[in-house]
DNA sequence: GTCGGCTAAGGAGGATGATA
DNA sequence: TATCATCCTCCTTAGCCGAC
């Protein structure tokens, strides 16, 4: 006997496609059982082979949609058709089924359910006259939008949305996920399935084969004796009794056997029913692939989108990144200069403390009474100035006192290494308070360090006393030339100044001389006063006047003493150095001290 | 060493256009 | 007509850097 060839089912008649089918039960039930009972059956090439030619032979347009999903072919149909009022479903239908080839059989009532479904989401609006149109909100906010000036998306809000975008991405992932999980178990059922129906369907053409080879055997063993006899028969020229009898008794013996055979049709009958049975449940596996396959379209898109969201966390990401990194050129700059010359600062810091002894001046008696409310402590001079341009200009609000005019050091090393430590961008400060030389106010103030660099490397330190300096500067009529000097002492530990002025400047070249802003200028053009303007002589209350003078007087008497009790103290020590009168002195520095 | 000018960032307030 | 949202212009502030 031939070695038996590759298993080939008969051909069987085509199934209509139906999701009710009766098949499609008994299908379920038959997973079910299978999945359970063959989870570890291997599937042979052979048997692979054999369902791919059956599933080929049956539906031989069986395959996965190259479509897109139907929410996405219904949103353009209603963009395209742009229709007056909305597009109604035949006219979308027809867009698709021109757009779109490879539609399912039942385009017709996919197209209603998914019609149904964005009506349900929000995602379109069905009208009175049955016509679609996308979203009615949507249509509401363009219609604002068109009418009003477009809203300016604050980065906040774009970080809002874009976390909503994840939020909303990570769910569709772990649907997806899910999905995707699912469909991995299903596959693996119907491979198992698909492996029992090829078994079952080799072992019936097995038992085919074999019924017919026997069958076929049988008869013809029966023609041959049925020959040898009548040629026997033809042979004797008479058949005598006991002959018949024998052929009798071999007809009889024959009946039995030919009764074997009709059993063996009908056996072959069941079996055909079997194989009926078995394409029916092949034809349910290919109604349950193209479902899958709608599955697997549907994921692909929601992929698709995810990928869309992921792209947004991105960029999300990259505004964050842009954001932590967004620091002003300049700033950077210094940032890191300040970073390459910390060893520098250091080197430097001998000299910062160095302070150069001399006679300070004695505090007015107005000041002395109004710091006597305090409850002051730690009072010593600080400094004795001349105000120069950008002391007293409007556009820069701030006191700078150089290192090396300072007279006595007034900060504690707590204060100073707070001052001096810069940690970022943000130069660190320090709250004082300010007595303006009118007593009349005080003012919360900044004081912070402030790195001056030179061109040759070298690095130069001030003292910048700011915020609320203007106003100190309009308060008191402070201008460039004036003389000031500064007095600081503690109240409960926290660091005040006190602010005289000594010798008035030439106020109006004060006055031109804070012009120098672009801003100025182009109010000027405007034909707008500046604030300085006002503050001109002409615009000056006449008690205030008079105040300043009587002020201007005080000072000057002041001043005068003060230089007679420098003189008296460089004769002292100029008897110091000649060595002719130490004791002496010695004796008037310690006083004045 | 010190002064004076420049510049970016951010805030205040006015102008504009749409809506209720 | 009042209110709201947005844009635009001008001003203030803080800090840096070059010139003297």
């Amino acid at each position: 006997m031939d070695p038996k060839p590759e298993a080939t089912a008969p051909p069987l008649p085509e199934l209509e496609m139906h999701h009710h089918h009766p098949a499609v039960a008994n299908f379920r039930s038959f997973v079910t059982e299978m999945a359970v009972a063959l989870a570890s059956k291997p599937l042979t090439p052979a048997h692979k082979s054999l369902v791919q030619k059956r599933l080929i032979h049956f539906f031989p347009d069986a395959h996965t949609p190259r479509h897109p999903v139907y929410a996405a072919m219904i949103h353009r149909a209603i963009i395209e058709l742009n229709e007056q009022g909305g597009s109604r479903e035949e006219s979308i239908s027809t867009f698709i089924q021109n757009e779109y080839h490879d539609l399912p059989r039942a385009h017709s009532s996919f197209l209603k359910h998914h019609l149904w479904k964005l009506c349900e989401s929000g995602e379109i609006t069905m009208t009175r006259d049955k016509s679609y149109l996308l979203g009615k909100r949507e249509e509401l906010k363009i219609k604002r939008k068109k009418l009003g000036r477009p809203r300016k998306i604050k980065e906040e809000e774009q970080m809002e949305s874009i976390d909503m975008d994840i939020r909303v991405t990570q769910v569709q992932n772990t649907v997806v996920e899910e999905q995707n999980q699912l469909t991995e178990k299903w596959d693996e059922v119907f491979a198992e399935i698909q492996d029992e129906v090829i078994v079952e369907h080799d072992q019936v053409e097995e038992q085919n084969e074999a019924n017919r080879e026997t069958n076929q055997a049988e008869l013809q063993n029966e023609s041959l004796e049925n020959e040898l006899q009548e040629q026997e028969n033809r042979a004797s020229g008479e058949m005598n009794t006991p002959q018949k009898q024998e052929a009798g008794v071999r007809q009889e013996q024959n009946q039995p056997e030919e009764g074997k055979n009709d059993a063996a049709k009908g056996q072959a009958l069941s079996e055909e029913q079997q194989i009926e049975a078995i394409e029916e449940k092949n034809q349910s596996l290919v109604q349950q692939s193209v479902v899958l396959s709608e599955q697997d379209q549907q994921q692909e898109q929601e992929i698709i989108v995810a990928l869309g969201q992921k792209q947004q966390a991105d960029q999300r990401n990259r505004i964050m990144e842009k954001q932590s990194q967004r620091v002003h050129p300049k700033r950077l700059r210094s940032d890191s200069q300040a970073e390459k010359d910390k060893p520098k600062k250091r080197i430097k810091k001998s000299l910062v403390t160095c302070i150069i002894p001399d006679l300070p001046p004695d505090m007015p008696l107005k000041f002395r009474e109004r710091i006597e409310g305090f409850n002051a402590s730690e009072v010593v001079f600080v400094i004795q100035k001349r105000l120069y341009k950008t002391d007293v200009s409007e556009g820069h609000n701030r006191l700078f006192m150089p290192f090396s005019q300072i007279k006595t050091e007034f900060l504690r090393p707590e204060e100073k290494t707070i001052l001096k430590n810069r940690n970022g961008k943000k130069i660190p400060e320090i709250e004082v308070l300010l007595i303006e030389p009118s007593c009349e106010h005080d003012w919360t103030m900044s004081l912070k360090i402030l790195e001056m660099r030179k061109a040759s490397g070298q690095l130069s330190y001030v003292y910048n006393l700011g915020t609320n300096w203007n106003k100190v500067v309009s308060n008191n009529s402070l201008c460039k030339g004036m003389i000031v000097q500064l007095w600081a002492f503690r109240v409960d530990s926290k660091l005040c100044f006190v602010l005289g002025k000594v010798v008035t400047g030439d106020e109006d070249d004060a006055i031109a001389d804070q012009s120098t802003s672009a801003s100025r200028k182009r109010r000027k053009k405007l034909g707008r006063p500046h604030k300085i303007d006002l503050m001109k002589e002409e615009h000056r209350p006449k008690e205030e006047k008079e105040i300043i003078d009587m002020e201007i007087q005080v000072t000057e008497e002041q001043n005068k003493v003060t230089e007679e009790q420098n003189m008296q103290t460089e004769i002292g020590t100029m008897y110091e150095n000649n060595g002719r009168s130490n004791s002496r002195a010695s004796g008037r520095g310690s006083h004045h001290r």
